[in-house]
RNA sequence: GCGGACGUAGCUCAGUAGGUAGAGCGUCGGGUUGUGGUCCCGAAUGUCGUGGGUUCGAUCCCCAUCGUUCGCCCCA
């Protein structure tokens, strides 16, 4: 039997370049949030099974978990997402830790479904989320550093939407505006969800499908549409307006506006899908008709960490795929030119590899990043090793190197060369190594 | 879990109205001795995803299966 050199479904191999752009993602994202005094945390990739029963809905546990039995009999889970784990994670040190807490993570992520674009089965997510704050500053500042990342891979304001909407303002209007019963709401819910990939007359005939009678009669219909029409928080009806979901909401709004974040605005059928959330739901979505889908999502989620059996505490937090990001990215033009790792490919001619070695080891010594070609290959063939490797700058080394102290360094893009002392090329590779 | 499309050299893909296949790119070699990327010349490579069926004969038709991909469901 042949093996396959695929990776298995829905993942996927990181090869040196693949892994450069993923360095560079992580890299930003890292550098923002610690920007904004976040500190990395990390938790191993298995969790009991029970963790997620409780808060992340029932379907997704169920059909869309990597799940088995250890030899102990223990029901075990390959995360399929971070926020249990970090709640989990505080609410052991609960007593002990600092507040506000600022915390992040980059884990890897599974998840058992059909793949599909931009939704692996496997996938890396940014987790920031700060605990301890129920005042809306929490909100503000995870909304700001959103934007920053944005700013950090040169993405433009008309590239992103960022929308928001509240799980109160949401329960309010189900429950007390239109007085639909628990099990209507949640059917609603989530055909609000989806309401934008289809046409207003199929949605509502669905609509007309999951109200009883006497509502529909009532006029329910009508009176939902007119919520769900609502472009801004000014035109939801005036009760809905008095809310107190909806005062934080119009606060936040116009505090992110005074911060120069115009394209942050109120978007009614914003739902979100985990049960988990109580507070301000945000997400943020791609502009560009290609991949008009959701790039992140987060929102407060006051009480997760009460679940393991100490205090609530409050907590607002997002979560940002590597897929999506990536997708986005690409779609705009922002993937700039990653390079290599190595900073110069040492190309011997004849045999003098150890003669050569405490000049490597000098240049290694100095911070450089330096590979040697030991194929004992033709001067020529060792060009193209280094240029196929998108290394720049080469190092000849030979008899009248050695010889003289002198050391040909090469430039494979300019393909200017000259010959120079070790401390020469030393600045040199460095200067040229900056400018990139 | 459901539905559509696709699966031919390392990659992108063409092709055979059923008689075991090709182009570009890449790879390797050469264009003399320590200089690549351009150019020129030459070469290698495929059980035509896998299993079965129909047929004298299948890569081409049929079925199944696996994989890729797009969508649905769901969305962490």
């Amino acid at each position: 039997m042949t093996l396959s050199t695929q990776p298995y479904k829905g993942a996927r191999d990181f090869y040196p370049q693949d892994k450069r752009l993923q360095k560079y993602m992580f890299g930003k994202w890292r550098e923002v949030v610690e920007h904004f005094g976040y500190e990395e945390y990390d938790a191993p990739i298995l969790e009991p099974l029970e963790i997620y029963l409780a808060k992340s809905g029932e379907e997704i546990v169920n059909e869309q978990t990597y799940s088995f039995e250890d030899r102990g009999g223990r029901k075990v889970a390959i995360r399929p997402e971070m926020t249990p784990t970090v709640s989990r994670m505080v609410a052991a040190k609960r007593q002990e830790l600092a507040y506000p807490l600022r915390w992040y993570s980059i884990p890897n992520l599974w998840r058992y479904e059909r793949p599909q674009k931009g939704r692996l089965r496997e996938h890396w997510q940014l987790n920031v989320d700060i605990f301890g704050v129920k005042e809306t500053g929490a909100e503000l500042e995870m909304i700001m550093l959103v934007n920053e990342v944005f700013k950090a891979f040169d993405a433009k304001p008309d590239m992103y939407e960022i929308r928001l909407n509240h799980r109160s303002l949401v329960d309010y209007s189900l429950a007390d505006y239109l007085e639909l019963d628990a099990k209507t709401r949640q059917a609603v819910g989530k055909l609000i969800d989806r309401m934008h990939k289809m046409s207003r007359p199929d949605f509502i005939s669905k609509v007309d499908e999951i109200l009883p009678a006497a509502q529909k009669a009532a006029g329910t219909t009508e009176k939902l549409l007119d919520l769900l029409d609502a472009k801004k928080l000014a035109d939801l009806p005036a009760e809905v307006q008095k809310q107190p979901a909806a005062q934080e909401l119009k606060n936040l709004l116009d505090n992110l506006k005074s911060l120069g974040i115009n394209h942050a605005t109120f978007d009614v059928t914003l739902m979100r899908g985990l049960d988990y959330y109580t507070g301000i739901v945000f997400e943020v979505f791609d502009t560009d008709p290609e991949n008009n889908r959701s790039m992140l999502g987060g929102g407060r989620y006051d009480g997760l960490v009460g679940l393991f059996g100490v205090a609530p505490v409050p907590t607002v937090g997002f979560g940002w795929g590597d897929v999506t990001l990536a997708n986005f990215l690409k779609i705009h033009h922002l993937l700039p030119q990653l390079p290599a790792e190595t900073d110069v490919w040492v190309a011997l001619v004849g045999d003098v590899l150890e003669q050569s070695q405490p000049i490597i080891t000098a240049l290694r010594h100095e911070g450089l990043n330096v590979a040697v070609d030991l194929s004992g290959r033709k001067l020529g063939d060792q060009f193209k090793t280094a240029d196929k490797k998108g290394i720049e700058q080469v190092l000849i080394i030979g008899e009248t190197e050695l010889q003289k102290q002198l050391f040909t360094l090469k430039n494979l893009e300019t393909g200017k060369e000259k010959k120079q002392n070790l401390n020469d090329v030393v600045s040199n590779i460095k200067t040229h190594r900056s400018i990139k």
